[in-house]
DNA sequence: CTGTTAGCGCCTTCAT
DNA sequence: ATGAAGGCGCTAACAG
C-alpha cells in the first residue's frame, strides 16, 4: 500500500483504451469526433484507473486558467467571515471554481505574502478583506490581469470592484436611535479607526452626536479591540468609571460579544441591578444575541450575501465579458432591529 | 475571450536581466552557482516585473507537488468547523502550503465531487470530515498516493489516519453527571445516528442510562436535527409533552443552540417559571453559552486543535517520512465543565 | 558559473 | 474519426 504518486495520466488511459492520448483528451472534453464505442472504451479506462485530468497541467496552456479564486480574510474563525467565505465558495462552485482560502490575522505583511502566493498559483482572481492601507500587491495583481474584489473594506488609491456595508449610515442610524431613546452618555467599542469599517462606523456614531447637539465623552470611547477578550476588558473599564454610559455602541460582533460577556458576568455576580447596566447596540448580528440580559439592538446585514456579491463581481469580470468594465462599488444597506428598554 | 493575462514568465525576466532562463530559475531557488551581481540583476528584474513563479507549471514536473491541501468540511458557516479550518490553515501555512476549501453540506455526492476535483488539482493530501459512509473516492485518493486524514468522523472500511473526539466517553460522562444529579427523564437532541458522531454520542448517552438502571423514554429522543431551526422545533416538541424532561442532552452545538433559543423564547413569554425548564448538557462549547437562562454544562474540546492535529497527521505523512507508516487513529479527550442547579 | 536540451501532462493545430 | 507534432512554464541533467 501507500505508493508514491501513482496518478494516471492521459497516456496510461490511452494505452489501456488502445487509443492515442488525443482521443482520450477529446473524449474527456465532450467527445466531438470520437466514435461512441471508442468513447466508451476510454471512459471505462478512466473509471478503472481513477483518472482525473491534471488541472495544473491544463492551466499552463494558453487560454486556460486555473479555476481558482484566492480568498484572503482577516479571521477565518470569526463566524462573520466564515459565513462570508461560504457565500464566496457557493457562488464560485457554480462556475466550477474552487477557493484557496488564507487567513491574514489582520496583518498587512501576511496579506501581501498570501497574495503573492495566490498569484504564483495562477488564481483567476482575488477576493480580499484588506488588512492594511498598502495596496501595492493588489495593484500588481490587477496589473497582471488578475482582478481584485475588495470586501467589507476598501483601500485608498486602489481602483477595484468592492462590496462594503453602509457603515456610516448604519452606525448613524443606530446611534441616533439610542439618542432618540434619551441616551446622552453612549459608550463606543470598536476596532481601530485606521481600519476602513472602524473609521466609517465611528464617523456615523460621531455624526449622530453632532447633529443632535451632543458631545462625545472621549473617556467612553475605546477603539482598539480586535478580539473578544480585549473588548471585554474595555467594557470593564467603561463600567468602572464614576459616570458610566447608559448605552454602549459596539462597532462589530467581536466587541458586542465582549461587552455582553462582561455585563453578563457582572450581573451574575450581583453587583447591581440589571437595569443599571447599559443597553447595547451592535453593528453585526450574531448567534444567541437574543439571550442578552440587557436589551440589545442590532444593525443587521448578511455576511453570506456579502460573500455572494463579492464573488459575482469577480465572476462577472472573469466570465461575463466585464473584464475591462468600469470599477463597480457596491454598498449594501443594513437594517436596524431595535430592542430598547 | 479577451485573455488579458499579463503575467511575466522566466523568459521575460531572463530577457530583462540579460541572462538565460536557467539563471533566473537558479537564482530564485537559492542562487547556488550564480554570481552575486547577476543575482541582483535577476532579482531587480523580478521585482520590476512583479514576477511570481508559476506554481502550477512547477508542480507538473517530476518530484514536485502542488503544495495544496484539500479540505472538505460539512459546513463552513458552523463556527466549530470554521475554527477547525483555521487550525488546518495555520499548520499548513507553516510548511508553505495552502488550503483548498470546499463545503459538502453533509452531502456525500458533493463530497465525492469535491474530492475528485481536488485530485485533479493535484493536492498533496486531503483532510475530510466525511459526510457519508461511502469511501470509494477516498480509497481512490489513497490508492493514488494522496493521503487522506479523516477528522471528527471515521468511515467504516477505510484505513486512514484520523482524529476524532472521545464521543462515546464524553457523552457517557455528561449523561452520567445528569443522572448523578438526580435526573431520570433526560431529553436527547442530536444529529442522525447514521453519522459517526451521532451514533457514538448517543451510545454514550444510552450506556450511562443502562449502567444506572434507567430506561430511556423514546419520546424524549430526537435525532435528526442538522440545523438550529430544526433543533428548536424538536425542543418545542419535547417541552410540549405532558411529562417533559428535566434535562436535555444536546449532542452538538447546533442542537444546543436550538434548544437554548426555544427555551429562552418560552421563558421570555413567561409561560412558566425559569426553574421549571430543563437544564442543558451540550456536547461542544459555543460562544455565549454562559448567557443561558438555564444551567448549561458543556462537554468541551478545541476545534482549532482538532484542525492542527489533522494537519499534522497529514504533514507527517507528506514530509516526515511517514508516507507509508501505519494508520494512526487519534482520539482527543474532552473535558466536562459542569454547571447544574 | 552559465547556457542548452529535454520533458513533465495536456491540448491546439495540422495532418491523415 | 483519429493521430503526430509542438509548446505552454519550469527546472533536472548535462554540457561548456
Amino acid at each position: 500500500m501507500g505508493e508514491r504518486a501513482n496518478r494516471p495520466t492521459v497516456k496510461e488511459v490511452a494505452l489501456r483504451a488502445g487509443v492515442s492520448p488525443m482521443t482520450v483528451s477529446r473524449t474527456l472534453s465532450g467527445g466531438v469526433n470520437v466514435k461512441p464505442d471508442v468513447q466508451k472504451r476510454v471512459m471505462d479506462a478512466v473509471a478503472e484507473l481513477g483518472y482525473h485530468r491534471n488541472e495544473n497541467a491544463r492551466s499552463i496552456r494558453p487560454g486556460h486558467s486555473s479555476g481558482l479564486i484566492g480568498v484572503a480574510i482577516t479571521n477565518i474563525a470569526n463566524p462573520y467571515y466564515s459565513t462570508f467565505a461560504l457565500g464566496v465558495e457557493e457562488e464560485a462552485a457554480l462556475t466550477g471554481r474552487r477557493i484557496l482560502l488564507g487567513n491574514t490575522s489582520e496583518d498587512a505583511a501576511r496579506e501581501a505574502g498570501l497574495v503573492g502566493d495566490f498569484l504564483g498559483r495562477r488564481v483567476d482572481g482575488l477576493i480580499v478583506v484588506p488588512a492594511g492601507t498598502d495596496s501595492g500587491h493588489l495593484a500588481q495583481s490587477q496589473a497582471q490581469g488578475v482582478p481584485v474584489v475588495l470586501a467589507s473594506r476598501r483601500v485608498d488609491g486602489l481602483a477595484a470592484d468592492s462590496v462594503v456595508l453602509a457603515d456610516e449610515e448604519g452606525a448613524y442610524d443606530g446611534a441616533t436611535a439610542l439618542i432618540d431613546a434619551g441616551h446622552t452618555r453612549i459608550g463606543y467599542l470598536g476596532n481601530s479607526l485606521a481600519i476602513f469599517t472602524g473609521e466609517r462606523r465611528y464617523n456615523g456614531f460621531a455624526r449622530a452626536h453632532e447633529e443632535h447637539g451632543l458631545q462625545i465623552d472621549p473617556t467612553l470611547v475605546a477603539t482598539n479591540q480586535q478580539a473578544v477578550e480585549q473588548a471585554r476588558d474595555a467594557t470593564r473599564a467603561l463600567l468602572q468609571g464614576d459616570n458610566p454610559p447608559t448605552a454602549i455602541f459596539c462597532a462589530n460582533n467581536r466587541n458586542a460579544i465582549g461587552a455582553l460577556k462582561e455585563i453578563s458576568a457582572q450581573i451574575n455576580s450581583g453587583t447591581r441591578p440589571v437595569d443599571e447596566f447599559p443597553e447595547l447596540m451592535s453593528f453585526d448580528d450574531f448567534e444567541l444575541a437574543e439571550l442578552s440580559p440587557v436589551p440589545i439592538s442590532v444593525i443587521d446585514h448578511d455576511p453570506r450575501e456579502l460573500g455572494r456579491i463579492a464573488a459575482r463581481l469577480l465572476l462577472d469580470r472573469l466570465d461575463g465579458g466585464q473584464r475591462d468594465a468600469d470599477t463597480r462599488e457596491v454598498e449594501l444597506p443594513v437594517s436596524l432591529r431595535m430592542h430598547l428598554r
